[in-house]
DNA sequence: TGCCATACTGAGAACCGTTCTCAACACATC
DNA sequence: GATGTGTTGAGAACGGTTCTCAGTATGGCA
C-alpha cells in the first residue's frame, strides 16, 4: 500500500464519513460530521464517526485542527500545506496560503536545536460579514 | 483602571495563581497550576483556580494555549507577541520569537478582507533530548 | 465598632467532547 | 456451513472544564 491508499475496509459508514469530509470546505467538528452522515446513513453511530475520522487523520487522509478557544476538534479533508484563518465573531474557518519566509523554519532550528519541523499557523480576525453587522457605523 | 490593572480584589487564592503562573516558563495547565498552588495555598479549590485563570486572560494578565492533540489547555503569563514551538515527543512548549515577514499580515487581510488580524504560530519538531534520546544511531 | 451588601470560595454536581467496552454482526476463507 | 477477523452501535466511562450553591471574607458606611 502506499501513503495514498488506507488500508482500511470501506464499509458504507466510512464512505459516508469519507464522502462528507470530502464534500464540506467549512472545516466541520466531529459533531457536524456525525450529524451530516446520519442523513445519508440513519443509523449510524457515534462511536464510528469518531473512530473513522481518526483513522483517516492517523492515515494522512483528513487534518485535525484544534483552534484556540474551541472545546471541539475540526477536521480538513484537505491535506495539503495550508493556512487558516479564523473569525473572532462567527468561528468560521477558512483555507488560505500564507507561507513563511523562506529561511524561517531553518533559522528556528538552528537556533533552538530542534529537528523536523514543521508549523501551524492560525490567523484570527473579523470576517467581512461580521464587520458589516457589526460596525455599519462609527462606534 | 488601565488595561494592564485588574479589576480583581486580590485575595491570597488569586495572588497564588498570579505568582506560580508568573515564576513558570513551561506553560503550565490548568492542573498543573492547581498543584503548585496547592502547595502554597494547601485549601484551595481547583474551581477557584479555573475561575482565576478565566479571568487573568479576559483581563489579558495571562494567555490560554490550546496545542494539538493535548487537550487541556496551557496557561502563559508572557503577554507579550510571541510564539511556540513545541516537542512532538515531550510535549515542553517553548517560548520563541520568529515574526512573520513585514507584510504578510497585511497581505492576508487584503486578499480575505478580514479584519484586525492577529496570528498565531506554533512549531512542531524533536527537541534536542528528545532528539539525542530516540536516535542515538542511525535507525 | 457593628451591619449590610457584595464579592469570593470550595465541594461537588453537571456538562461536553471523546474514548472505551462489549455483544452483535458482516465478510472473506475454507 | 463453520471459523476467524474486523466492524458496528449503544451506552458507559473518562478527563477537562464550568456551574451551583451554601458558607465565608471583605469593604463601605453608620
Ligand atoms: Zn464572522
Ligand atoms: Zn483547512
Ligand atoms: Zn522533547
Ligand atoms: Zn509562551
Amino acid at each position: 500500500m502506499t501513503a495514498e491508499t488506507v488500508d482500511l475496509r470501506l464499509t458504507p459508514q466510512r464512505r459516508a464519513v469519507l464522502d462528507v469530509l470530502r464534500a464540506a470546505t467549512d472545516h466541520p467538528t466531529a459533531a457536524e460530521v456525525f450529524d451530516r452522515v446520519r442523513r445519508v446513513q440513519p443509523g449510524i453511530g457515534s462511536a464510528t464517526v469518531y473512530r473513522t475520522l481518526g483513522r483517516l487523520v492517523a492515515a494522512g487522509q483528513a487534518l485535525e485542527l484544534t483552534l484556540d478557544g474551541q472545546p471541539a476538534a475540526r477536521f480538513d479533508a484537505n491535506t495539503e500545506r495550508h493556512d487558516h484563518l479564523l473569525c473572532q465573531s462567527c468561528g468560521a474557518a477558512a483555507d488560505i496560503h500564507a507561507p513563511l519566509a523562506d529561511g524561517l523554519l531553518a533559522d528556528v532550528a538552528a537556533r533552538t536545536g530542534y529537528a523536523g519541523l514543521s508549523y501551524d499557523l492560525v490567523f484570527h480576525g473579523l470576517c467581512p460579514a461580521c464587520r458589516a453587522s457589526q460596525a455599519p457605523s462609527a462606534p
